[in-house]
DNA sequence: TGTACATCAGTGAACGCGCGTTCACTGATGTAC
DNA sequence: TGTACATCAGTGAACGCGCGTTCACTGATGTAC
């Protein structure tokens, strides 16, 4: 597993032969350090040992690797709110908190990404694949929506679309205020997972949902 | 109204008169244009029409210059919550979504501001000033939370301070992703506004609490 | 009212630095035959 | 299997630029007497 020149290892010939992934990884690295306006394309390129020129074999410019960073880390947020909404089984309601706490974790554990993803000042219109990846991951949520609206009665069922709205806009207040990784994280009296699961039970029995 | 240098006049004398006011509008300028991390000391300095060196007179770094537009963005924020507030009457819940309402229209209409307050990636703890501003503006949430919590029945009643933190948290999570004032807002098929509302009139039935 | 002086806000030149970007190039790799 | 060649990832030197910060200074302002 060593063999990879980005692995830890010292480059050996006059090809990186994994640059496009090392820059990423630096960006990252760099982020986490700085905050996301902090990291230059010069630097990313040093960090991966290679020349200043190089890095534009493989993106066009700053932003261009800040959207490859927000892209997959989207890739990863996405897997991850899946994972937590676990096909909503057994009990909706506990898979959508199960959603919640992943994004809240996210935004705990890999701070770097999430600054990319949401605070980077992209206009995310401009990235195509940025724009879809961001769609994914909503689209989990709204999935989670649609199947928690269905156990409510028909009569008072809410728009899915409001619902997931909602909720992401809860999770995503509550991350960026209290719950991010780094230094501007706001402090709080409680686990931020702790106020999200309260506000979501809240919220639901607001929209008529039994608990349990 | 004109004699003031910083109205918009020429400077007459060797003095500006009003360099640290002009350095913050500058401020403010420049980070509407280029966002939180896209302006420098340098170009404040440039932009009031003085030397690089005389805004070392007025702000330690760029950072104390930062904090110090977070700190009158506060304030601002504040006076405005207070008045979409009004004091809860005639009823509670209409103040409380006024102020919801008033959340909004400030990330909407001074961008920059509110990019100073919340994005700017600054340690709040470490600028006192800017503590206590912040402070002032929940105070004002948690104000109106306390007087509407308390037209629930005792048996019900939730904590004021978990309440200003949920409501807190939903209204800057839609400021920062569908109401911002700036290029990184994500479209939205409603008014945030209108979202907003209706997000908190399900939590307040949540919590058990009479319409109208 | 006038004068001498202290204060201090702003000057402008200078410094070293790292950035983004370009360029002709070099050398490793893969492929056609 | 060997050779010639095309491809292309990365080099390294160079450029102009704007930044942050310092320094001795200058000149406007306010105050004591």
């Amino acid at each position: 597993m060593s063999w990879n020149p980005s692995d830890g290892g010292k480059r050996r010939g006059y090809h990186h032969g994994n640059l496009r992934e090392a820059l990423v990884d630096a960006a990252l690295r760099l982020i986490a350090e700085k905050g996301p306006a902090g990291f230059t394309f010069a630097e990313a390129a040093r960090a991966a040992g290679v020349s200043p020129a190089a890095p534009y074999r493989h993106f066009r410019d700053r932003d261009a690797l800040m959207a490859d960073v927000a892209k997959r880390g989207f890739d990863d947020f996405t897997a991850r709110l899946k994972a937590g909404w676990g096909e909503g089984r057994p009990q909706p309601i506990a898979g959508l908190q199960r959603l919640g706490t992943a994004y809240l974790a996210y935004a705990r554990e890999q701070p770097a990404s999430y600054a990319a993803m949401f605070e980077s000042g992209l206009c995310i219109g401009e990235y195509p694949d940025l724009s879809a990846a961001s769609e994914a991951a909503f689209a989990i949520l709204r999935t989670a929506c649609e199947t928690v609206a269905a156990t409510l009665p028909a009569s008072s069922r809410p728009p899915a679309l409001m619902m997931a709205l909602h909720i992401w806009s809860l999770s995503h207040g509550i991350a960026s205020l209290f719950a991010r990784g780094d230094r501007a994280r706001r402090p709080l009296p409680m686990e931020p997972a702790d106020l999200l699961e309260a506000a979501v039970l809240i919220y639901l029995d607001g929209l008529g949902a039994k608990r349990g």
